[in-house]
RNA sequence: GCGGAUGUGGUGAAAUGGUAUACACGAUAGGUUUAGGACCUAUUGCCGUAAGGCGUGGAGGUUCAAGUCCUCUCAUCCGCACCA
C-alpha cells in the first residue's frame, strides 16, 4: 500500500488513544460522586478460549455507541466490563483442549481483555470482575447464604433433569425441548436430592412487575409464558373405598359434570401405593423414557386403569381413575379431571380406551365447529354417550347443558360464577397455577463456586437444622411473600412442589460469614465424574468432583462442632451472573457484596443491552435475586434494569456463530487490516440494531474507504496556518443549503442514535459528507484541510462520527486543537503525539435548531389519480398559495387531464397535489 | 398446536398513509495511473427503441393515495410445547 502524507496508520492511532483514554481514566467516573448518573450495561461475555467473535463485538459495540453517545450528552456515564468465566460452558472448553480450568481462565481472560481493549470500547478499565475470582464468588456464596436463610434455599428430593454427558443436573431453563443447553446431549431422568431456590415464590410479583418494565416486548412476552400463569380451580375427588382425595386442577371448572374420569400423572404418590402388576409396569415403564420419547411417539396415549374409583363431587357418579403420561407430575396437582368431550387429549384417550364421552357445552351457532352441534341426539342425551360421532372436542364458548342447575348458563369468561358455586358447595377452591418451577441451584462439576452449606449428621440424627433454631427470623419471611405459605403434611404429598423445611433439612448449617469464602481447591481430578466412580459419603448416587477430597469437605459442624461434612456441589453459573451488576460498582470493597450508597445512586441500571436468548435464564434469575434483596432491604429497589434493549444476532451463512459448525469470524485479522472503527461501523451498517444480520466481508471495503475520505477531508495534508475564509465566490444560498443540511443530519442522527438505529445514522454521516465534499470540491477553499477541520460544518461531522469511530475522530479532534504542531513535527511524530486537550468523546454532542430545518424551496409532486405525473420546484413562501398552485400545475400536466373533467383536488401542503378526474 | 418475528433491486437494506428502493456493496463504461490497487465521473428495479406499462411473498378490501391500515393466505426463521 502506498502511504502519503495523507494516510491514515489506524495501527498506530488507534492503540494510542486506547491506551491513553485508559491513562486518563477518561472512562471512569467518579461513582461517589457522580451528578449526572446513567448505568449503560451490555451482558458480559463468558470468554470462550477462541476469543471475542464479531458476533460478541456486534453487540458490545452497540453498547458502546449508545454510551459514547450519551456521555456526550452531558452524562456520567458507567460502562463497565468484566468476565463470566465460571461455570460449565468454561469447563467443557477446558476439557476440550485438556488444560485446567483455571490456567484455561487465565489464558482466555488475557486474550478476552485484550480483544475487548482492541475494539475501542468506553469501557471503566478500573472496575473489571472475573466470577472465577475469590473477591467475586465469596459474595456468591453469601448470597447463597442469604437464600437459605430467608427460607429460599432448600433441598429437596425431586425428579430432575440429568445430563450424561456434561454429568450434572440442569435447571427447566437450561433443558432446550429435551436436550442440554450447552453439550446438546439428550437429558434424563434422575430422582436426586438437590439444592433449590424458591422462585416460584415471587412467580406472582415477576409477572406482575413485567408491567411496568420498559424492555423489549417480545422479552417480556417469553416470561409471561414462561411463567404461565393460569387461574383456576382446584377440585377434590373422593377416593371409592379409601380414605384419600384426589385434588385436580382445572381452568374449566364450567365442564365438571362432563368429566367421566381422572387421570393421574404415573409419578403421582397414590400410583406407588398402588399393589397391581400392570399398573406397576406402567409407572415403572413411564419412569425410564424421557420426556422427548412421551411426545414424539406418535403422541399416541397410553395409560392403564389403576382399580380405582372415584365420586365426581358435583354429581356424585362414581368414574374411574386411570393413570397415564400424557399428565405432567410438574404441572398443577399431578392429576387431572378428564373431560373428553371438550378437551381434544381427553378425547384421544378417551377414543383410544373406549371411555364415555359427555358433552356439556353446546357450542355458539355461529361457531365454526360444525360436528357436535349437528349431531341432534347428542344434545339431548341424558347422560353418559359412548363412542359417539364427536370425532374432535370442542373447547370454545357456548352454553353449558347436561349439567344440572348449571344448564342454560353461558360459559362464563372468568369462571367466577361457576368457582363461588363450587367453593359455596366446600369441595373446590380457587387456585392460581405456575408453569415456573423452582430453581434447580447445584451442579455436580468443578469450576464453580462451592455451595457454602455443611451437613453434620449428628445434628441430622437429632433432628436439629439451622431453621429448628431460628424459626423466628424465618416466620417473619413467610409473612412477607404472599404466595409463599407451609402447607399441611397431606398437601405437601399431593403438591410436591412445595415441600418446605421438611426432614431433608435437618442436619444443614450455612458456612458462618467469617468463614467465606470457602475457596475452591486446587485439585488435578477436576473432571465431571460417572456416577458409578462417585464415593458415597451421603445417599447421593451422583456427586460432583470434590466428593473426592477429604481435605475440602471436612470440616466442623458450626452448630455442635463435630465432624461435618461440605456440600460438594457448586452452584448453577447463572447465580454468578444474577447479582454481577451490583457488584460492578463496590469492586474495591472487601467488607460487603455491594456498597448501599453507591448501589442507591446507580442502579437500577439505565439501560441493558443483550440477547434475547436469555429472556427466561438471566434476565429472570436477575429479576429474582433483586426482588430477593429488596425483600431482605438490602437493595431499595426490585427490579434490576429499568430499560431493557434486546440486540439482533450477527450470522454467518445463515447459522449463528458457533465452534460446532465451524463458522466463528475473529475480529483480530479485520482490525489489523481495517482498524477497529471501519469494522465497528461496519457492523453497525448491516442493519437496524434490534435485527442483526449476516456477516459477510464484502462491505467492509466501502466502510474503509468511507472513513478515509472523511480522513482526507479534514486531515491536513498541507500543514497551514490558513484560516478558512468566507470568500465572496460563495453565494449565501450555498450557505444556508449547508446550514439546513447540517441541523437536519444532526437532528436525524440524535434521534436516530436514540432508537438505535445506527445503521440509518451512518447513512445520513455518509450523506453530509457527501454534500461537504462536494461544496468543497466546488469552491476549492480554503487551500487547507486544517482550515476545513476548523468550521462548523466539519467540527459537526466529526462530533456525529465520534460514538462510531472513536479515535480517527480523536486524532482529528486532537489535531484541530494542535493546528500548529505539525509545522514542529515529522509525520509520525504528529501521529504518535497525546495531547492534554479536551478528549472528543467528552465534548457536547451537536444540537439543532428547529429554524434551519426549513429548506428554501420545496419539490412538489403532481399526481393524477394517485399516480406521479411530474413535479415542479416551489419556494416554500409560496407553499400556501394553493390556488396558484394547482393552475401552475394543471399547466404542466395539461396532457395527462386533457378532456376531462377534475373531480376533485387534495393538497397535502408542501409535498403533493393530487388531481381526481 | 400456541406465541413472536420477517418477507422490498444482483446483495446488505431505506421509507410520520403522500415521489418505493435513501445510504452502501456489487456490476458496467469512461477518466487518471507504467500496471494493479486507490481515486474521480456516469449508469444501474423489471419490460420496452420510445411513449408508456409493471413492480414491496400471494389474493381481496378501505382510501384521492397503501410497502405502510383491514381480512384471508403462503413461505422462512426463532421461542414454548400433552400446561389440564
Amino acid at each position: 500500500m502506498k502511504k502519503d502524507k495523507n494516510y491514515y496508520n489506524h495501527s498506530l492511532i488507534e492503540p494510542k488513544w486506547q491506551k491513553s483514554w485508559e491513562e486518563k481514566k477518561l472512562f471512569s467516573p467518579d461513582l461517589k460522586n457522580a451528578k449526572n448518573p446513567y448505568y449503560n450495561l451490555m451482558m458480559f461475555p463468558y470468554p470462550s478460549a477462541e476469543g471475542l467473535h464479531v458476533g460478541n463485538m456486534y453487540t458490545f459495540t452497540g453498547a458502546d455507541v449508545y454510551a459514547r453517545f450519551n456521555r456526550m450528552q452531558g452524562k456520567d456515564v458507567f460502562e463497565p466490563i468484566g468476565l463470566d468465566g465460571f461455570g460449565i460452558h468454561s469447563e467443557n472448553y477446558a476439557l476440550k483442549v485438556g488444560r485446567h480450568p483455571r490456567e484455561q481462565a487465565e489464558i482466555s481472560e488475557k486474550n478476552f481483555y485484550r480483544q475487548l481493549r482492541a475494539i475501542g470500547n468506553s469501557f471503566d478499565w478500573t472496575r473489571t470482575l472475573e466470577t472465577y475470582d475469590p473477591n467475586y464468588y465469596k459474595w456468591t456464596q453469601w448470597l447463597f447464604v442469604q437464600l437459605f436463610k430467608a427460607g429460599l434455599a432448600y433441598r429437596k428430593k425431586a425428579e430432575v433433569n440429568w445430563c450424561p454427558s456434561c454429568k450434572t443436573v440442569l435447571s427447566d431453563e437450561q433443558v432446550i425441548v429435551d436436550k442440554c443447553e450447552r453439550c446438546s446431549s439428550t437429558v434424563e431422568k434422575r430422582e436426586l436430592e438437590q439444592w433449590f431456590f424458591r422462585i416460584t415464590a415471587y412467580a406472582e410479583r415477576l409477572l406482575n412487575n413485567l408491567e411496568k418494565l420498559d424492555w423489549t416486548e417480545k422479552i417480556k412476552i417469553a416470561q409471561k409464558n414462561w411463567i404461565g400463569r393460569s387461574q383456576g380451580c382446584l377440585i377434590n375427588f373422593q377416593v371409592v373405598d379409601l380414605d384419600c382425595q384426589i385434588k385436580v386442577f382445572t381452568t374449566r371448572p364450567d365442564t365438571l359434570f362432563g368429566s367421566t374420569f381422572l387421570v393421574l400423572s404415573p409419578e403421582h404418590p397414590i400410583c406407588q401405593k398402588i399393589d397391581q402388576k400392570d399398573v406397576k409396569d406402567y409407572v415403572r415403564k413411564a419412569h425410564n423414557i424421557s420426556d422427548n420419547d412421551r411426545i414424539t411417539e406418535g403422541k399416541e396415549k397410553t395409560g392403564v386403569f389403576s382399580g380405582l374409583y372415584a365420586i365426581n363431587p358435583v354429581n356424585s357418579e362414581k368414574i374411574p381413575i386411570w393413570i397415564a403420561d400424557y399428565v405432567l407430575m410438574g404441572y398443577g396437582t399431578g392429576a387431572i379431571m378428564a373431560v373428553p368431550a371438550h378437551d381434544q387429549r381427553d378425547y384421544e384417550f378417551a377414543k383410544k380406551y373406549n371411555l364415555p364421552i359427555r358433552q356439556v357445552i353446546a357450542p355458539v351457532s355461529s361457531s365454526k365447529y360444525q360436528v357436535l352441534s349437528k349431531k341432534e341426539e347428542i344434545l339431548n342425551a341424558k347422560y353418559v354417550i359412548h363412542n359417539t360421532d364427536i370425532v374432535e372436542a370442542y373447547a370454545g364458548d357456548g352454553k353449558i347443558l347436561n349439567s344440572g342447575e348449571w344448564s342454560g348458563w353461558e360459559v362464563p369468561k372468568d369462571m367466577d360464577m361457576v368457582i363461588d358455586w363450587i367453593e359455596k358447595k366446600g369441595f373446590g377452591k380457587r387456585e392460581v397455577t405456575f408453569h415456573l418451577r423452582d430453581w434447580l441451584i447445584s451442579r455436580q462439576r468443578y469450576w464453580g463456586p462451592p455451595i457454602p452449606m455443611i451437613y453434620c449428621k449428628a445434628c441430622h440424627d437429632a433432628g436439629r437444622s439451622w431453621f429448628t433454631e431460628n424459626k423466628a427470623a424465618l416466620g417473619e419471611r413467610e409473612v412477607s411473600s404472599s404466595k409463599y405459605q407451609v402447607l399441611s403434611k397431606k398437601e405437601e404429598i399431593l403438591n410436591t412442589k412445595y415441600i418446605i423445611h421438611n426432614t431433608e433439612m435437618n442436619g444443614w448449617y450455612p458456612v458462618l460469614d467469617e468463614n467465606l469464602p470457602v475457596l475452591l481447591p486446587d485439585v488435578e481430578d477436576w473432571k465431571p465424574r460417572s456416577a458409578s466412580s462417585a464415593r458415597s459419603g451421603l445417599a447421593n448416587k451422583t456427586e460432583g468432583p470434590l466428593s473426592s477430597h477429604p481435605e475440602f469437605y471436612e470440616t466442623k459442624c458450626p452448630k455442635c462442632g463435630v465432624t461435618a461434612r461440605r456440600e460438594t456441589d457448586v452452584s448453577d453459573t447463572f447465580l454468578d451472573s444474577a447479582w454481577y451488576f451490583l457488584r460492578y460498582t463496590s469492586v474495591d470493597t472487601e467488607s460487603v457484596a455491594f456498597d448501599r450508597e453507591t448501589v442507591k445512586k446507580w442502579l437500577p441500571v439505565n439501560m441493558y443491552i443483550g440477547g434475547a436468548e436469555h429472556a427466561v435464564l438471566h434476565l429472570l434469575y436477575s429479576r429474582f435475586i433483586t426482588m430477593v434483596l429488596n425483600d431482605l432491604k438490602f437493595v431499595d429497589f426490585d427490579e434490576p434494569f429499568t430499560k431493557l434493549f434486546a440486540h439482533g444476532l450477527i450470522i454467518k451463512d445463515g447459522a449463528k456463530m458457533s465452534k460446532s459448525r465451524g463458522n466463528v469470524v475473529i475480529p483480530d485479522g479485520y482490525i489489523k487490516k481495517y482498524g477497529a472503527d471501519t469494522l465497528r461501523m461496519y457492523l453497525m451498517f448491516i442493519g437496524p440494531f434490534n435485527q442483526g444480520g449476516d456477516f459477510s466481508d464484502s462491505g467492509i471495503e466501502g466502510m474503509n474507504r468511507f472513513l478515509k475520505k472523511v480522513w482526507r477531508l479534514l486531515s491536513e495534508a498541507q500543514i497551514s496556518n490558513l484560516k478558512f475564509q468566507i470568500s465572496n465566490q460563495i453565494p449565501n444560498d450555498e450557505f444556508a443549503k449547508l446550514d439546513t443540511k447540517m441541523h437536519r443530519t444532526i437532528k436525524d442522527i440524535t434521534e436516530d442514535i436514540q432508537n438505535f438505529k445506527y445503521n440509518t445514522s451512518i447513512a445520513r454521516l455518509m450523506e453530509y459528507y457527501n454534500v461537504l465534499f462536494d461544496f468543497y470540491t466546488k469552491y476549492k477553499i480554503p487551500a487547507s484541510p486544517a482550515g476545513r477541520l476548523d468550521t462548523k460544518y466539519c467540527k459537526t461531522l466529526v462530533l456525529l462520527l465520534a460514538p462510531f469511530a472513536p479515535h480517527m475522530t480523536e486524532e482529528l479532534w486532537q489535531r484541530l486543537k494542535i493546528k500548529d504542531l505539525g509545522l514542529k513535527n515529522e509525520e509520525k511524530n504528529h501521529q504518535s503525539a497525546i495531547t492534554n486537550h479536551k478528549s472528543i468523546h467528552v465534548e457536547a454532542w451537536p444540537t439543532f435548531d428547529e429554524k434551519y430545518l426549513v429548506e428554501d424551496t420545496v419539490t412538489i409532486v403532481i399526481q393524477v389519480n394517485g399516480k406521479k405525473r411530474s413535479e415542479f420546484i416551489v419556494n416554500s413562501s409560496q407553499l400556501k398559495d394553493e390556488e396558484k398552485l394547482k393552475s401552475q400545475a394543471q399547466e404542466i400536466i395539461k396532457k395527462y387531464i386533457e378532456g376531462k373533467t377534475i373531480k376533485k383536488t387534495i393538497y397535502v401542503q408542501g409535498k403533493i397535489l393530487n388531481f381526481v378526474v
